[in-house]
DNA sequence: GTTCTTTTACGAATAATATCGTATTTTGCT
DNA sequence: AGCAAAATACGATATTATTCGTAAAAGAAC
């Protein structure tokens, strides 16, 4: 079995993965367009960061055609497992309990999705 | 009103945060040593970080003593929040309630761990 | 097929982080 | 006082990440 290692995206990758994980495929064009929204930064600058994720693996690439077509290689699931991981190590001491509580407390859920919430929860407690 | 502006710790920075937070003070030797655990590094690296957090207001420190006396500035609650936030963005498109599915569902809970949640919850769902 | 536009390739500059070597300072001990 | 041990200060280097300018390539339009 081949275990691929896991290559931790930079915070810049992050955005450009966030993006590519909405739209499942985009241009360099189209990424930049989205990312221009909420940061300066050139043309170039994208399509050299693209670049870089795809040597290492992050994204791949439908290059048949002249506009190159990108997609995630990484799952959003894996990079959240991650991550979450590390934060609760670090930020939380080891207590994801503690996690889920700063989530709750800080951000306001619907109710539909405490009642998600709960449903977890109750499977949970049933073990 | 004085707003001190949020500065953000980088991943070596909160690895000493990290320690601080759970120590409340100690001295460069004593974070190095702890440090070490993990992770392979020299004692002057960890000098030098730990001077620059002072140098940034991340850390302050009591230097009326011959080994220096440091503490964590900024509280582990706010740098949560921040660090929270933007995963929350950027990793789980804006929603706190898969954040919390995912923290749940990947990291076991002890059943006292879970009946806290649900108070918290229980909470929630009245108002 | 020449010109214009869009895109990619790629090297290089800049910036941000992290690491470490060496000199200096401080203090305890004899 | 003189010496050794431990700590700090600080500049230099290494490493990683980000940004961008310029040239070449690929089509599209005429």
């Amino acid at each position: 079995m081949v275990t691929t290692k896991y290559i931790k995206p930079t915070e810049s990758e992050l955005e450009i993965l966030r993006i590519l994980w909405e739209r499942n495929t985009a241009s360099v064009r189209e990424v930049h367009e989205e990312l221009s929204k909420t940061k300066e930064a050139g043309y170039t600058t994208t399509l050299k960061l693209m670049q870089i994720m795809h040597e290492k693996g992050l994204v791949g690439r439908d290059d048949s055609v002249k506009t190159h077509i990108y997609h995630p290689v990484v799952s959003r699931e894996k990079t959240q497992k991650h991550l979450i991981g590390k934060m609760i190590t670090t930020l939380f001491g080891g207590s994801s309990t503690e996690l889920v509580l700063h989530a709750l407390g800080n951000h306001k859920a619907s109710p539909a999705e405490l009642e998600e919430i709960q449903q977890l929860l109750n499977n949970l407690k049933k073990q």
